[in-house]
RNA sequence: GGCGCGGUGGCGGAGAGGCUACGCAGCGGAUUGCAAAUCCGUGUACACCGGUUCAAAUCCGGUCCGCGCCUCCA
């Protein structure tokens, strides 16, 4: 089977094309490095690193790039309120979001432009769009018009006279229209900046996108990605500065959305103030990132999910479960099984999958060959990555191992005398420590939990 | 106000005209000194009201409820 994508500009189904049969271009929206981020800023993440692993299956070479927005006004703001320098700002919480992703199993991309880096490029399109009269300057600042485009808000399907008609924010005075938005903005004294044709100053949020995708790609990639809230005005403008830029041709074919987390129904957020850092819930679940994985792609990628433990917990047996079947199992030379893939390619179907990787695990209780197709495929899916899953979190307080194995022995001896009183009493004072005892033909071996 | 998404068994969650996934939890049984794991069995759910159809959770119309975007947002 054929992998199928749902396109936010077509509102449709398609059958996946690239523009080149061996190699597959592929561009998410990443994250402006100034705090942690939270679970939902994480589903994209691990959605799209997901298809990757998809299409790295199906196609010869894959080129995955995720920016990362190093100069912003919040940036900023964090940088005059705590007094430490952008820099030292941005590359703490890059490397933050990094590691906290990987811990997730969703690994760097191929590429990871920064804003900074591009400066020159966001330069040049915005001198391009000038030119050739899609943009214009005024007080320092260029600003793209909207009207000058005439298919503008195909992707979000808005029109022009209804934006205007609901705006809520005041029209800036240096504006034309109400729709424009900044391509350049001016910077004071104490603000970070760039010299340009237009004054020193610093680019607006919408042009790395486009400069990024231009430099490493062309004119056009096969797949854009990002979560819903994008769509509008992120995505809308970007393809407006591409489009424009040139001559008219597509920024991306297929536009790909991820929905939202939601807590108690409504979508996580910083404003909400309803969110929890991917940083603090690794500290909750130690060791446990393909659970909080597993829980972000129980649900197809366009429906929300709902935020909560429980649904990490769920994750977490299902998963023990996985690992018990696929204890030493040998992978060599097994392909993951058609109806995994299948599930996957109709767009991402990850229940659907679930569902066949446990019809999988269903077999692999008394067939290798399954258990070695649940490992294969469960590894696509980005989980069983572990070989330390059992092994649990070692900490100062946790007992040694030494002194667990002393236990047991004298479990075991009080077993052999009938006195199960005793051997009770070992593995519940165990069991108060974390660690539970599993009685096995070859006689007791212990998980921490 | 404009545009859009959704309401499926106790919970999570696919499906999308007939074959009624899957997971978690529960219940009954097997096994076990106990426990875990495992195995067998067990649940006719699709917001509401009409309509189309031989047949609707799936199509059409209406109603109610929840959520989102229109401003920074994954």
């Amino acid at each position: 089977m054929k992998l199928r994508i749902y396109n936010t500009l077509t509102r449709r189904k398609e059958d996946f094309t690239p523009l080149n049969p061996d190699h597959v271009t592929i561009y998410v929206c990443g994250p402006t490095v100034y705090n942690y981020a939270h679970v939902g800023n994480a589903r994209p993440v691990v959605v799209f690193d997901l298809l990757v692993r998809l299409l790295r299956h199906d196609y010869k070479r894959v080129t995955y790039a995720r920016n990362i927005t190093d100069i912003d006004d919040k940036i900023i703001e964090a940088s005059q309120e705590s007094g430490v320098s952008i820099s030292q700002i941005t590359e703490k919480y890059a490397r933050i979001y990094e590691a906290d992703m990987a811990a997730l199993n969703a690994g760097p991309p191929d590429l990871t432009p920064k804003a900074t880096d591009y400066i020159d490029q966001m330069i040049a399109m915005t001198g391009t769009l000038i030119d050739k009269g899609y943009a214009y300057k005024k007080d320092g600042h260029a600003l793209f018009s909207v009207p000058s485009m005439s298919n503008y808000g195909e992707l979000s399907g808005r029109k022009l006279d209804e934006m205007i008609a609901g705006a809520r924010v005041d029209v800036a005075s240096y504006k034309k229209d109400a729709a424009d938005f900044i391509l350049w903005k001016p910077s004071t004294e104490t603000q970070p900046g760039w010299d340009s044709p237009w004054g020193r100053g610093r680019p607006g949020w919408h042009l790395e996108c486009s400069c990024m995708i231009e430099d490493n790609f062309g004119d056009t990639i096969d797949i854009h990605g990002g979560g819903l809230d994008l769509i509008f005005p992120h995505h809308e403008n970007e393809i407006a500065q591409s489009r424009c830029a040139h001559g008219g041709i597509a920024l991306a074919n297929y536009w790909m959305h991820n929905g939202y987390l939601t807590v108690d129904g409504e979508k996580m957020s910083k404003s909400l103030g309803n969110f929890i850092t991917v940083h603090d819930l690794l500290e909750e679940f130690p060791g446990r990132g393909e659970a909080i994985r597993m829980n972000l792609l129980s649900a197809h990628y366009r429906q929300p999910v709902d935020f909560s433990h429980d649904g990490i917990r769920q994750a977490q047996k299902q998963l023990d479960r996985w690992y018990r079947l696929t204890d030493g199992v040998d992978t060599d030379g097994v392909k993951v099984p058609n109806a995994v893939l299948d599930a996957l390619r109709d767009d991402l179907n990850t229940p659907k999958a679930l569902a066949e990787l446990n019809s999988l695990a269903k077999k692999a209780v008394n067939d290798d060959g399954a258990a070695s197709q649940l490992k294969v495929a469960a590894n696509l899916f980005g989980v069983l990555e572990q070989d330390d899953w059992f092994d649990g979190i070692v900490d100062d307080s946790a007992l040694s191992e030494m002194a667990i194995g002393k236990l047991i022995t004298e479990r075991a001896e009080a077993k052999k005398n009938k006195d199960f009183a005793r051997a009770d009493d070992i593995r519940n004072q165990l069991s108060e420590q974390g660690i539970s005892l599993l009685d096995g033909p070859e006689g007791t071996s212990w998980e921490r939990r």
